[in-house]
DNA sequence: ATATCATATAGATTATTGTCTATATAATAT
DNA sequence: ATATTATATAGACAATAATCTATATGATAT
């Protein structure tokens, strides 16, 4: 399996970190510029980028002094899909 | 939206919930018989089960003094979908 | 070299969640 | 009515996770 889905759902299981995803959804974004969407300080954003990261739900590049994240949109699904066929519904005609 | 993802994730983000949706995927068992799969005691599991009925994944019925908990297949197929749809990759061909 | 800016890391504190014991409820049996 | 069994609930305690402040790192600019 590519991506481990039990760190896939601890990650997505926070608001915080949904919410960065969806506006990662749209562009790349650098964490300063992520941090204007929320309230709490610079370093919990980068405390849940890092999980995120390692869940390999975001990826990050860096350019001068700001390290730019944007979503791997392939891990959402794949995971989500895993995790739904280990409990697919046999009973439904296919 | 019919099942409530917010919930769905924090649910299925514990390694005991998923282990007893796993157990209840074959079929479906009363509490007792789920305890004997795990070393924590009853309460714990039912607290368990709670938040997993909370969140739609798990049903249940009375059957005389046992409850029997069945799985939602639905609910987790639904809400896998629903996640996956909002981060959809675009760039991939139809 | 020093200053500044963006981000990450360390460690403390707080909040949330999981597990336990004790007990309540509800069904059945005697 | 009392006892027994299955499960749920309440409340205490423990473990985990989120947030904060302070500081380190690393890039750029002066």
């Amino acid at each position: 399996m590519q991506f481990d889905c039990g760190s896939f759902f601890k990650a997505v299981s926070d608001g915080t970190r949904i919410k960065i995803m969806k506006l990662l959804y749209g562009k790349e974004m650098c964490v300063s510029e992520i941090c204007t969407h929320f309230k709490m300080k610079q370093p919990s954003i980068s405390h849940h980028l890092s999980i995120l990261k390692q869940a390999k739900i975001v990826t990050d590049r860096k350019d001068g002094k700001e390290v730019y994240y944007s979503l791997n949109k392939c891990c959402v699904s794949s995971c989500c899909q895993d995790f739904a066929g280990m409990f697919k519904n046999g009973d439904k005609k296919e």
